[in-house]
RNA sequence: GGAGGGGUACCCAAGCGGUCAACGGGGGCAGACUGUAAAUCUGCUGGCCAUGCCUUCGUAGGUUCGAAUCCUACCCCCUCCA
């Protein structure tokens, strides 16, 4: 890492320093220290694909990023990609993806704004649809665009290369993509911006388009991916090992709770906004035989302050360890009905229509392998049956539970 | 255009006429131990009106008492040659 040239103040120093963490590059912090000796609120772009509407913790990683900008007094843009949504990211992709319709850009769209300023400050943002600009090029301007790069440049990039060697489909549309992404930073004069590992290539070709067009090229500043509850996938819908910054307090806490001791330290670095010097604090407290478990209290708290408040996380502490560490039951149970139509329902029916397994089979293998409780008393017996006008507490594991009412 | 290889449950991958609801591994779930951690051990991992019945091995037919296994057609993937 290189050290910043003497002359920067001392509190652009520590902004530096600020911006430095959790930064998996920064292309060129020379720029990036120049930039900030001129004491003028930088733009700063990050651009975000309109295709998923429920953001998870590894997108605050970003946005976590972008507030930080914030809070140094720079200005973040916060550019949906509707226009390139059109086209469809091909990074880290194997195959050409089909294009969203405008209605669908545009509802995933207000999703995005009902949710980001949970992390963002409103004051300090603006939103811009690359549509804006985009949208006036026409066809003589994506020509015009398409003029300014080669295919041998394009070809660098991995995911291109890998299926050009390959031999796999790359559509023509897809080579667009990079470049509109790099006109935004054109059109938005930006001086950095920021985006994933997985985002560099497209993130370089902004510098380039912009210095072709006289503009100082945008600082390239990339954040790494973040891994899901597994420790290992990064963190997505799609594989289930996400934490969704609209799950309830409990939920939040309790996945949180449930991370690996090791991945406990990735969140902090890259989620906690404590001081690094308390993070390393505390990992001198595990290494002198702390619980490390405590210490995980204090990321579950502090994550779950930030999306719901103070007050919520500490009563999600409290039912934590009122649930799982003294055993007790949840404070909010859910009630389910069930009708038993004058008949004595086999359990595993039972079960399944409280929603606590999938199917009457699930049910049979979870009594069979000691899972089933009701009344918190450990059934065994797979062909029990239940009656009407009964009204038990029936839990499934550590982590299902529901009242049930027979009628 | 020619030659060959392959499509099996969430994923990988055996099986190649009956004992196959289908070996093994991964992942997942549950139990034990714990700190809802890791590691470890154990069990489960098609469905149902449940000790029986029904549906699964690319798709559609066929042979057979009986097929994931044999035959025919079709679809899709891969490798090599031109």
């Amino acid at each position: 890492m290189k050290t910043p040239p003497r002359h920067l103040t001392d509190a652009q120093k520590e902004a530096l320093s600020e911006i430095r963490r959790g930064a998996d590059e920064i292309i060129q912090e020379s720029e990036l220290s120049l930039k900030l000796q001129r004491d003028k609120p930088l733009r700063v772009k990050a651009g975000f694909d309109p295709t998923a509407p429920d953001l998870h913790l590894g997108h605050t990683v970003l946005l976590n990023k972008m507030r930080q900008f914030q809070e140094l007094g720079h200005i973040v843009m916060f550019l949906i990609g509707d226009f390139t949504g059109l086209i469809g990211d091909p990074s880290g992709r194997n195959a050409t993806r089909r294009p969203m319709s405008p209605e669908q850009i545009q509802s995933n769209a207000e999703t995005y704004k009902q949710q980001v300023f949970k992390v963002l400050d409103p004051a300090r943002t603006e939103i811009c649809f690359n549509s804006t600009w985009c949208a006036k090029l026409g066809a003589d301007g994506i020509i015009n665009l398409a003029g300014r790069y080669t295919l041998a440049r394009m070809l660098e990039r991995e995911d291109f290369k890998n299926r050009f060697h390959n031999e796999q489909a790359i559509s023509i549309h897809e080579l667009l993509y990079p470049l509109v992404q790099g006109y935004d930073s054109v059109a938005m004069r930006a001086d950095i911006e920021l985006g994933g590992t997985d985002q560099k290539f497209n993130l370089l070709v902004g510098r380039e388009l912009q210095k072709e067009s006289g503009q100082e090229p945008q600082i390239v500043l990339t954040m790494p991916i973040l891994e899901g509850l597994d420790g290992i996938q990064k963190m997505s819908k799609s594989l289930g090992n996400y934490i969704g910054i609209n799950e309830s307090p409990d939920q939040m806490f309790g996945k949180l709770m449930s991370i690996s001791d090791s991945l406990m330290w990735r969140y902090f670095e890259l989620l906690s906004f404590r001081p690094l010097s308390q993070i390393a604090r505390f990992r001198q407290e595990a290494e002198q035989g702390g619980n490390p478990r405590d210490i995980k209290f204090h990321l579950a708290e502090e994550i779950t302050a930030r999306f719901h408040s103070d007050a919520a996380a500490a009563g999600a502490k409290r039912e934590f360890i009122e649930r799982f560490q003294k055993g007790a039951l949840p404070e909010h149970i859910e009630e389910k009905t069930v009708a038993t139509e004058g008949l004595a329902l086999p359990i595993a029916n039972v079960l399944r229509a409280a929603g606590l397994v999938a199917t009457a089979s699930d049910g049979i293998r979870m009594i069979q392998q000691g899972a089933v409780r009701i009344d918190g008393e450990r059934i065994s017996d797979t062909r029990l049956r239940l009656a009407g006008g009964t009204e038990h507490i029936f839990q499934v594991g550590k982590r299902r539970v529901a009242r049930v009412k027979l009628i």
